[in-house]
DNA sequence: CGGAATCCGCACAGATACTG
DNA sequence: CAGTATCTGTGCGGATTCCG
């Protein structure tokens, strides 16, 4: 590598390394969308979107999600500095978590995701009966 | 269940099962997040909407996507009338995938989380190596 | 070319038990 | 309350093969 080169690991050759390709799967910006681009990541942001939050209203409010996955998934989001856990000292101990300035831009984002999927619900349902319609009309022609 | 009470199935009682709530992990608002917050989706759904693309032309852009997955993703998407499929019948057959203008509004959405991704990937790195320092130092001292 | 079908491993998720 | 530790299983996803 020549001097001043600098290669940052992961990025894609084809442009110097310097330019991040979410489409090429050892850029750390693809590494980075897996983590995000993942359903409890998803409702965890955007549940301490509107309110901190201490770990067992999280578990409360996000129904499905076990323990461990919450708590396996609150530390990659901490990691990342998507959101900042505050550690109150008290018997027992009171954890809370909220979201991060750096997180609540990218909350926009999965809320805009979130609202589509509530206000579309209906035209998604209507394509499934259709599919499903077409499908069993072929399996018959077929069968 | 009184007259005229009609509650879709899956819809969270505490509303009179009208009202969609992604939180509630039965409700079907929940079940399609849990299908478009995930990473292939993602992936395929920015990428055909840049341009109308054909199987092996998905996979080529796609890196790491295994023909079964994309297969799978795309036949889901397709169901869900996010995309839709044409087949030209040549031999061998020509098949392409182009996003469905339902499939475009959430495109949007989508595309901002990887905008976000990109532009914060400096941020989120830092914030890594930070974690990770303080996670090393108090390993340390517990020894 | 664009898949479907099959086999298979292992990583991830759930359940359980325990701790400060 | 807020986790960690350990075990266990299973289903997701990769690899391979075959087909129209």
């Amino acid at each position: 590598m020549q001097e001043g080169t600098f290669i940052a690991p992961g990025y894609p050759e084809e442009t110097g390394g310097r330019q991040p390709d979410v489409y090429a799967a050892n850029c750390p910006t693809r590494q980075l969308l897996d983590r995000i681009a993942d359903k409890w990541s998803v409702l965890i942001l955007t549940t301490l979107g509107m309110d901190e939050m201490r770990f067992n209203a999280l578990k409360r409010r996000i129904d499905g999600i076990s323990q461990k996955m919450l708590s396996q998934t609150l530390r990659s989001l901490e990691r990342d500095g998507l959101v900042a856990r505050h550690v109150v000292p008290t018997v027992p101990v009171t954890v809370s978590y909220a979201i991060t300035p750096l997180g609540s831009e990218l909350i926009e984002a999965l809320q805009a995701m979130i609202d589509w999927a509530e206000r579309r619900m209906a035209d998604v349902t209507l394509s499934q009966l259709a599919y499903d319609v077409r499908e069993r009309e072929l399996a018959e022609a077929i069968g």
